[in-house]
DNA sequence: TGCAATATACCAATGTATTGACGTATATTA
DNA sequence: TAATATACGTCAATACATTGGTATATTGCA
């Protein structure tokens, strides 16, 4: 290696601006795509929800913690989040028969029109707009490195034990103290 | 076309996953970058400040309009973490001798010492993690595809005069007010 | 020069996101 | 079965981020 320190330096710069536009793009879609479906009283936060609800396999409701983990974020920040939703009448939280902890998360029928009628045709601009000049080939490849950065990180988040074995040794640790 | 309302569904279904990921990418890059900083007291959005700052272009500090468009983050939202930033000590923010209106923005003795320092070697160590098995041309063409969906936003965000004319227009329509 | 337009920074309200702590309910284990 | 551990949802504190409104200083045009 003639140059190490040379391309170390660059490799440093590309993911700097890597990051940094990467916060600018979120920061854009939740301002751009919020605007777009103010009329709603949606955000781009409550028009992920309500899109994992719309899901074959949230039929019949979902826990708030399955919703967090789905989402991924806190059960904190959703549980607010579904406040305001309910309030709004997007949605029912009911409570759950068989476990009497938790709680099972609807659309309402004024909810489920809402997001079907008024905002996926609005949502489907949006994409069209926002992906203007995005073949179909540069938006897997765009979403191949975001899946590749979100597994990074999620190792960052939670180093996670290799195996059972570590599985085995926490348990065992946490048990002594 | 044979099918153009199946490759229409299929694409939407892709921004919808592109998105979706975008969305939690920047989630777990604030979670995880914070922590990674945590010890000197910032955050992501703190040390995009501090690198903003620490720019050549930068010597002699900025105003906070200058900093808020280059970050591309309102100015009252930057007025708020300016000032945590200046009550933990990072930051120092002088007065504008030539424009009374404005405030210069710089980085105090210490906060240049905890960014150059400290935070630099840790960052460092937490883009490598963050873009582990990422080659030069990954970056760059992940780079590339977060450019170009900043652009597409920001033109919706601000769709803008098409030419010099428009601006004459819109000059004069306000007048008339 | 003077008046209108613009720029700068602040205040307030609202929404999103995190961590830490809490009380209750279910699972696991001894 | 009884004690312990885990899971569930919420409250509180803090930080980011937006919009809208206000007051003051500067700029630009007539």
């Amino acid at each position: 290696m003639v140059y190490p320190e040379k391309t170390d330096a660059a490799r440093m710069e590309l993911a700097n601006r890597l990051f940094f536009k990467l916060y600018q793009c979120t920061n854009m879609l939740h301002k751009t795509g919020t605007r777009a479906v103010e009329d709603e009283g949606l955000t781009t936060q409550q028009w992920a929800v309500l899109g994992a609800l719309s899901r074959p396999e949230a039929q019949g409701g979902m826990s708030v913690g399955d919703l967090a983990r789905y989402l991924m974020v806190s059960r904190q920040n959703l549980s607010g989040l579904l406040s305001r939703m309910e309030r709004d009448g997007h949605l029912k939280l009911l409570a759950d028969a068989r476990d009497r902890r938790a709680k099972l998360v609807t659309m309402s029928t004024h909810g489920r029109r809402v997001w079907q009628q008024d905002a996926q045709p609005k949502i489907r601009a949006y994409y069209e707009a926002a992906l203007a000049d995005f073949s179909t080939g540069d938006l897997t490849h765009t979403l191949h490195y975001l899946l590749k950065l979100l597994g990074n990180m999620e190792k960052i988040d939670q180093p996670g034990p290799a195996d059972a074995s570590e599985v085995g040794k926490l348990k065992s640790a946490a048990k002594t103290l």
